[in-house]
DNA sequence: GAGTTTGAAACT
DNA sequence: CAGTTTCAAACTC
């Protein structure tokens, strides 16, 4: 289901975008179709000439592509493409796999906690469609398709470049001459073009040849698929980047064709689209059930009087860091509830744990940590008890505060120190702990409540790390 | 592999 | 739009 009629413009449009990538003829400009692939690697342009991608404001503009990858299945576009992002989530462009339009390979990048992947497709989504606020060429090839002095990696050869051609948007380079790959132009085995480069002291303008052919003696060629410039490619890089193959070759991994709803600009695309990979209903499977609720149960209780008892010691952060004064407007609800409430229980408990900023890492830590021991005690014996690493112990992390009465935490220390500390936790994915014990509690289990609380601690520590180089920002401008 | 340099992307 | 910061790759040692 999910299919609906480009011509049906409905305000909020849930465009369901990415999904798979669809090959996207890169430039806008006319290309004659001429056969620019060479011979090596040069596959048949498969791909039909489709229309002008450009994604009108007037409306949505899905491109009318076979949606075979509709899934976000494997997408068999590009080459090895693998990043090894540490802080982006590979939701930024920084990340060449997103800025490619591809989702990350989890074989073979080596990124920390990527969200470029059918698991967080809504995630993806929304900062696909951030990306094209910012810049709707976003996922567009930077260079240029058509008959290019490609030279992947190295400095372009030929002498003048054909009008429309070359990097779109130019680079800025200061410091490298627009020699080494630090240059997107020289990357990319093109020319940098006067007028549109904004490079100091260029030595890539055509007719200076070659410079030093390979302006870089260490490191492997660059590679520029699907028009975006890549750094990466180390060694296995491809020579020859085969630039012109943009013009509509599936040699290279093509910019997806993201969607942007542009309909109504002024009703927030709060509800960017339901893509939705599955049912994640449905995915707990069977013989789960029961145990996976208790579980909750559990842990929602024992969530709940921890948070209850920091409340009560006066413990938390405001989102801002501010003191948490009022002890809290106890919305409690009712202690009626179906399976599927409760089931939601944790993350909205813990989601609003979080959200007040108390020792959110403390928490769960301590919460993984007693979940553990209690299916130790349960199972009999021979349980192991994980004790996952606890940060920092009994410490008064965030909230702190101290003494008596008004409990004033330091917002700025106590904002970094949790920062510090989630962001650690938040690798808890990676902990070898957590598979044991994933054996222990079935993985429908663990996978849920780990995902519940990851979740909220990303959202967490958004925030904190928003809070924070705010806090940077302001005494700076002292 | 650790540390530095670089410029695009992001942010203010 | 300019000035800064962040980021991940290119590069160096
Ligand atoms: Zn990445
Ligand atoms: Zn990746
Ligand atoms: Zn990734
Ligand atoms: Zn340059
Ligand atoms: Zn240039
Ligand atoms: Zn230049």
């Amino acid at each position: 289901m999910s299919k609906r009629s480009l011509s049906q413009l409905s305000p909020v449009a849930p465009s369901s975008p990415l999904a798979g990538l669809a090959p996207l003829p890169g430039l806008p400009t006319s290309s004659p179709a001429p056969s620019p692939v060479p011979p090596s690697s040069g596959p048949p342009a498969g791909l039909p000439q489709l229309p002008p991608p450009y994604l009108s404001a007037s409306h949505l503009s899905r491109v009318p592509l076979p949606p075979r990858s509709v899934g976000g299945l494997r997408d068999h576009l590009s080459r090895p493409r693998q990043c090894n992002c540490k802080r982006s989530n590979c939701l930024k462009l920084y990340c060449e796999c997103f800025a490619g339009g591809a989702h990350c390979d989890a074989g073979l990048c080596n990124c920390v906690q990527c969200h470029n992947n059918e698991a967080h497709g809504e995630r993806r989504d929304r900062a696909v469609l951030q990306t094209l606020e910012r810049n709707e060429k976003a996922f567009r090839p930077k260079i240029a398709p058509g008959p290019q002095p490609a030279g992947g990696g190295g400095a372009a050869t030929g002498g003048a470049q054909q009008p429309g051609s070359g990097h779109s948007r130019g680079c800025n380079c200061k410091k490298s001459s627009c020699l080494k790959k630090y240059c997107e132009c020289f990357q990319a085995g093109i020319h940098c073009v006067q007028g549109r480069c904004r490079c100091r002291d260029c030595k890539n303008l055509p007719g200076n040849e070659e410079r030093g052919r390979l302006g870089t003696p260490q490191g492997g060629a660059g590679r520029v698929e699907g028009g975006t410039v890549y750094r990466g490619g180390t060694g296995a890089g491809v020579e020859r980047a085969v630039i012109a193959a943009a013009g509509g070759d599936a040699l290279f991994a093509p910019p997806s064709s993201y969607t942007i709803p542009v309909g109504n600009p002024s009703s927030s695309a709060v509800a960017p689209c339901s893509f939705s990979v599955a049912d994640p209903v449905d995915s707990r499977g069977s013989g789960a059930g029961l145990t996976y609720q208790r579980k909750m149960e559990g842990l929602s209780k024992a969530l709940e009087e921890k948070i209850e008892r920091e409340r009560a010691m006066g413990l938390g952060v405001g989102k801002n860091g501010e003191p948490l004064p009022p002890p809290a407007p106890p919305p409690r609800p009712p202690a009626e509830r179906d399976s599927a409430a409760r089931m939601g229980d944790i993350g909205r408990i813990t989601g609003d744990y979080l959200a007040r900023g108390g020792g959110a890492a403390r928490v769960v830590a301590m919460e993984l940590g007693e979940r553990a021991r209690k299916r130790a005690e349960e199972g009999g014996g021979a349980a192991k008890t994980k004790g996952i690493k606890a940060t920092n112990g009994g410490a008064r992390g965030a909230g702190g505060g101290g003494g008596g009465g008004e409990v004033a935490p330091p917002a700025a220390l106590g904002c970094d120190e949790e920062l510090e500390e989630l962001q650690e936790l938040e690798e808890l994915e990676e902990l070898e702990e957590l598979e044991e014990l994933e054996e222990e509690l079935g993985s429908g289990s663990r996978a849920e409540l780990l995902r519940g609380l990851l979740e909220n601690m990303q959202a967490r520590t958004e925030q904190l790390a928003k809070a924070r180089r705010e806090q940077k920002a302001a005494s700076r401008i002292r």
